[in-house]
DNA sequence: CTGAAAGCGCTTACAG
DNA sequence: CTGAAAGCGCTTACAG
């Protein structure tokens, strides 16, 4: 067993065991077909574990015609904690399935993505799922036609190539009724202004649950600009000189609530009391930490990969664009009501 | 080159390009010793593009008797940044030399941990990195022993294990003498209590930056409790109601200091005009965007995954024991000397 | 109940 | 300059 010998082959069990390597091939898959005396079974059996041996998934793979692999292309991993749970949720879901993950760092770039692309497809992986580490929309690279694919948290121009994103309007509509219940009919949206699915299917969802509300949308009580801290800090100053300020306010993310929350403090509002606060991301070490925690709806990473790889092996039903639900996360932002 | 066409193989090219396929072979892999001509690499090129042709590197491996893969078995993947930042190195440093990276979850199940070494070495990998989202001592799985192996971010009792770690010591030392530069000759050390190399050693790089300015050590200024914002709220309120209280805080990580920073405030104290704050780790979403942004120690862990891959493939020079620097990410939250 | 043999798609000495 | 053939480690009809 040590690393420099040759390793051990199905031949070297079925020497050692007296039987052909085809017997020792049929009691290691435990072939139904194949009648086999438990006595035979198990000299093979003893003869593969005491020689230490472990079939070339190589050899395998290669009769096989594909590997059982899935490939991942992904252009960020660790810039966001989200595109992490998108690969644990992918790779446990894999994991289920009998396949591993094989995954690439492209930076978003075209000649490292097609490279990349180039040696999954000549490892024969089983699949690949294209994957951004915010929702947008992409063009898919040409080799992905080659193989079965799911684009994971973006989607393309054609609506049929299959895709599984998160549902920003109905995060947005969580969000802003989770106000709304809560007695609120003032209020703010800090918005980020990227043209991308999430600021405006949040600003979608935000507008229909005011609307449903029987309120008027007012657009002094949306203020738009980044998605980080610094325009959460600036949004409180805009949307709070309003001569009627709102009295709670939906932040496009975790991250602006977090600005937000030093602006009010500086203004020295107190959150719930005097303020409401709601964001979206989830981003655990920002919302679960924040005084008060702060309430939000979370973008669910997690199953948005263990969906990618279900509608990619073929065993999620419904149509080629799969969108995630975005559930809401209650912590202390948000006083409870008061009629 | 529609996916359920059976794939072209290299006697496709062959029969096409009207040569052996030993030809194509030798033109694709463009192999120095063969003397072929021009015209009849060009016909092998143009057959070979028109067809679609990828080489099959099931084929390749099996014949090699290794593949171009470097298995990373992780703890987890999604729990911290770091993780992330880890896998980034490593795989940005494995695309380097050729090679992809085949991931794996363990939630640190012994009994996932050593399915997933079968099926990594059953495909027989090139190596396989071992790897914790926090730096620790752990127990290398017996399967490991069967192919070159690193410990990244972790280690094992065996000093002849390679492994590649952060400077823990190293990272406290500067922390502490950060503070001591800007002229602090109390500095708190808010630590957290865990048995593990990051509590005691930032501990020991303090202790020991303390006495070589000469200062006496204080038992006083040391609290120790979680690792999280609770933590750091905590430890303000102990370490500040000293007699002598601390003109400047070392906090065992960002998120650490965050908790303090809210402490601070209510007690009316600005950071850093009243009292300076040094965190570790560079927690970005943190450390980037606290008001004052706070000037920490990075957590290389980045680099400990490309110097992991390093050692795997034998490019890295030096003993087993590879321990990575921590540098200093200034910000806001240290003044500048006032002598 | 078990074995001999073909074949998966490549690479590489070995001939010519 | 190029080709025929063996062989990598398996699985799977096909015989017996």
């Amino acid at each position: 067993m040590s690393r420099d010998a040759r390793r051990v082959t199905i031949t070297d069990v079925a020497a050692r065991a007296g039987v052909s390597v085809a017997t020792v091939s049929y009691v290691l898959n435990d072939k139904p077909g194949a009648k086999i005396t438990p006595a035979t079974r198990d000299r093979v059996r003893a003869a593969a574990s005491a020689l230490g041996y472990r079939p070339n998934a190589l050899a395998q793979g290669l009769l096989h015609g594909t590997s059982r692999f899935i490939g991942v292309v992904a252009d960020a991993i660790a810039t966001t904690p989200f595109a992490g749970q998108l690969l644990e949720g992918a790779q446990a879901e894999a994991w289920r399935h009998g396949y591993l993950l094989l995954i690439a760092n492209t930076g978003d770039d075209l000649q490292v993505e097609q490279n990349t692309l180039r040696v999954m497809l000549e490892h024969r992986v089983a699949g690949v799922l294209y994957s951004t580490y915010f929702h947008r929309q992409v063009i898919a690279p040409r080799e992905l036609a080659e193989v079965p694919h799911v684009l994971a948290n973006c989607y393309s121009a054609d609506p049929r190539q299959t895709a599984v994103v998160p549902d920003e309007v109905g995060g947005g509509r969580s969000a802003t009724q989770l106000l709304l219940d809560a007695g609120h009919r003032r209020i703010g949206f800090i918005n980020s202004v990227e043209d991308a699915p999430g600021p405006s299917g949040r600003l979608a969802g935000y507008t229909a649950a005011i609307k449903d509300a029987g309120l008027p949308p007012d657009p002094a009580l949306v203020f738009a600009a980044g998605h980080d801290q610094e325009s959460g800090y600036v949004g409180v100053q805009v949307l709070l000189d309003d001569p009627q300020p709102p009295t709670a306010l939906f932040c496009y993310n975790d991250r602006v609530a977090m600005g937000a929350y030093d602006a009010l403090r500086e203004r020295g509002l107190r959150v719930p009391e005097d303020i409401a606060v709601v964001g979206f991301d989830n981003q655990e070490v920002i919302a679960g930490h924040l005084r008060p925690t702060l309430t939000t709806v979370a973008l669910p990473h997690y199953e948005i990969g263990v969906r990618a790889v279900q509608a990619l092996l073929g065993v999620a039903d419904g149509g080629p664009r799969h969108v995630i639900e975005c559930p809401v996360v209650l912590r202390e932002s948000v006083g409870t009501r008061v009629d």
